[in-house]
RNA sequence: GCGCCUGUAGCUCAGUUGGAUAGAGCAACGGACUUCUAAUCCGUGUGCCAGGGGUUCGACUCCCUUCAGGCGCACCA
């Protein structure tokens, strides 16, 4: 599309030596307030190296370019020299673009040939799929849609937490307190039952730790009876959470977890003691980081079985080899971020330049108004629980609302889980926040329903208007203040999406398609679009196309879906 | 103790790599459906931008410091 502050600059280059035609782009801004113009290009850097004032250079630039036709105005306004764009022109460009790209309006090709991984969800096996475990889902989900709309070969791994001593601790229990019947029956919530048992006991009895460790070293070590136990509980665990990730409309290309590198463990350590980076500190092997202002980070236990992070450096080195990543991506939460600050120090220490490619994308805790999510304690709130209940009352409201509606499960469901994925991922990802029933429940306002909303009555209009074609529109007739806002957002759409992709922050795109909506809301109860007069009956349809694209693209990209009816 | 993050309207949060009068939603009150879905739209805000210093022509934004809350810091992940 046409780049207005490209055009701007290469004018404003033309009239200006002392700094370049790349510097003013980068200078040139969009003002807050749409009284003062389009773009706006501050004077005040100048005015140092021109020994002028800001506001006699923007009048003598003014004077110099005012004759355009690009431009319906050119003022200069307490410093800043400020552009309106041909509002015809503008219009007929952002729309006559949206129309032809349709559902790859926004995207560019910034990716093509780069591979970039992201692992997100990573839930772990035999325990709560929560609340807490949302975020990381979604925003790695609406990760994965943003870098495949930029052209980017994108690799999604839910790198499930199916290891560790955690799994001693389970099958200690397990032969302790349980039994096959029961965990057959109950699934997961067996599973859980003598998890938070196990801790409960240990607390008492810390021997218990002991066992559960040494049970985790005889699966490491390739213990057929623990490996059994194992495979039967991770297979268990899978199978429900995969109804989850079917609700939330999320999925994978691998589920190699932690378990998944346990074989390349030796490789990893022989490496390490060759290269000299291991220490050993209390009969446990260590990488001492203290010269980067790291506390260490241990790599070996004392039994020398492994750790969290020595199946991390298993694990870039692997993807790094069958994938040859432009960027590794791993969206966990925030209060590991020690954890992966050392891990990439480690790799950077171990000779490997593309420990610089690899990014914690970290987000802020769930916890509840109770206290902290906790498994152990039983202090959960399912994520299944939530997505059911936002279900049943979206379907409540079209009962109420659209009782003739066809498909009305299928309607249900993708609001009422698009309003819960939507609260998740509207706020900037490094909040902490307090899960709230009725934020998750709400459909007023700010929310997914709102935006979804917008994007149904598009959809009903265009229906209505049957075979209008929108071909030959007179753009003049979009230049009403309504219109124009809409126009304008619509511009933003592709930088928005770069700026999520340079950020990893999902949320920009959600607050674009809530003021997206917004517009188009009022716009919509101002003005008929479906009128007698046919020329503007097609001027504002074209709008409503490239409204309808532009929403349905932007939520698409933050994993929800945009029913044509609710 | 050391380190990281957060602190903006009653509540939940935006605030465009320092820029022109700090904005939304919720809640409250008052308006708008014989016309394309009112899950909508419009109106009503006295905010020491946590406090204090500093840098700058200009600071919610950068630096220092204090306070408050959260998280992390050796054999969990």
């Amino acid at each position: 599309m046409v780049d207005f502050k490209k055009m701007i600059s290469n004018i404003l280059a033309q009239e200006i030596g002392v700094i370049g035609e790349e510097e003013i782009y980068n200078i040139i801004e969009i003002p807050k307030h749409t009284e003062m113009g389009d773009f706006a290009f501050p004077c005040f850097k100048l005015s140092r190296l021109l020994r002028k004032s800001p506001n006699m250079i923007a009048e003598e630039l003014k004077e110099k370019i005012k004759c355009n036709e690009l431009f319906e105005a050119v003022s200069a306004v307490s410093g800043y020299l400020n552009f309106t764009i041909n509002k015809q022109f503008y219009a007929k460009t952002v729309i006559n673009e949206v129309l032809e790209k349709k559902e790859l309006f926004g995207a560019t090709d910034i990716g093509k040939g780069r591979t970039v991984i992201i692992e997100y969800s990573s839930v772990n096996i035999a325990r709560a799929f929560h609340m807490g475990h949302i975020r990381s889902t979604m925003i790695g989900n609406s990760l994965y849609k943003i870098y495949k709309f930029l052209n980017y070969n994108v690799i999604g791994i839910n790198h499930l937490g199916d290891y560790g001593t955690q799994f001693g601790k389970l099958i200690t229990a397990y032969k302790l307190w349980g039994n096959k019947k029961d965990i057959e029956e109950r699934g997961v919530d067996e599973l859980l039952r003598l998890y938070v048992k196990y801790h409960d006991e240990a607390e008492k009895n810390p021997l218990l730790d002991d066992e559960a460790r040494s049970w985790f070293t005889k699966l490491e070590n390739g213990n057929e009876e623990a490996y059994e136990i194992w495979k039967w509980f991770r297979e268990i665990s899978l199978i429900e959470f995969e109804r989850v990730y079917r609700l939330l409309g999320v999925s994978f290309d691998s589920y190699a977890g932690e378990s998944f590198y346990s074989d390349k463990m030796p490789a990893v350590l022989k490496e390490l003691r060759e290269k000299n980076i291991l220490t050993k500190s209390d009969g446990a092997e260590i990488v001492d980081l203290s010269e980067y202002g790291m506390p260490p980070a241990i790599v070996t236990k004392r039994d020398g079985s492994t750790l969290y992070v020595t199946r991390d450096i298993a694990a870039a080195k692997y993807r790094k080899d069958t994938y040859s990543f432009y960027k590794n991506i791993y969206v966990v939460g925030s209060p590991q971020k020690l954890h992966f600050q050392q891990l990439f120090k480690i790799l950077e220490i171990m000779g490997y330049d593309w420990a610089n490619d690899l990014v914690h994308v970290d987000f802020g805790t769930v916890s509840l108004e109770e206290g902290s999510l906790s498994t152990r304690k039983g202090r959960v709130v399912f994520l299944e629980d939530v997505l059911l209940k936002a279900i049943e009352m979206a379907k409540n409201i079209i009962e109420e609302k659209n009782p003739t509606l066809e498909n009305k499960e299928l309607v249900a469901k993708q609001v009422g889980v698009g309003a819960v994925v939507f609260q998740e991922l509207f706020n900037n990802r490094i909040k902490d926040y307090t899960f709230s029933w009725s934020k998750s429940l709400a459909f007023d306002g700010e929310t997914g329903p709102y935006v979804q909303y917008a994007h149904a009555r598009c959809c009903s209009i265009i229906e209505k208007a049957g075979d209008i074609d929108i071909y030959d529109v007179d753009y003049s007739l979009l230049t009403d203040s309504s219109s124009m806002e809409i126009i304008k957002k619509l511009y933003q759409f592709a930088d928005i999406v770069i700026d999520a992709h340079d950020k990893y922050e999902p949320s920009l795109i959600t607050r674009y398609v809530t003021q997206l909506a917004h517009c188009f809301n009022k716009f919509y109860h101002d003005n008929p679009i479906l009128t007698n007069d046919l020329s503007l009956t097609k001027a504002r349809l074209a709008l409503v196309y490239a409204v309808k694209y532009t929403l349905k693209n932007g939520l698409n990209l933050i994993g929800i879906e945009a029913p044509e009816r609710m």
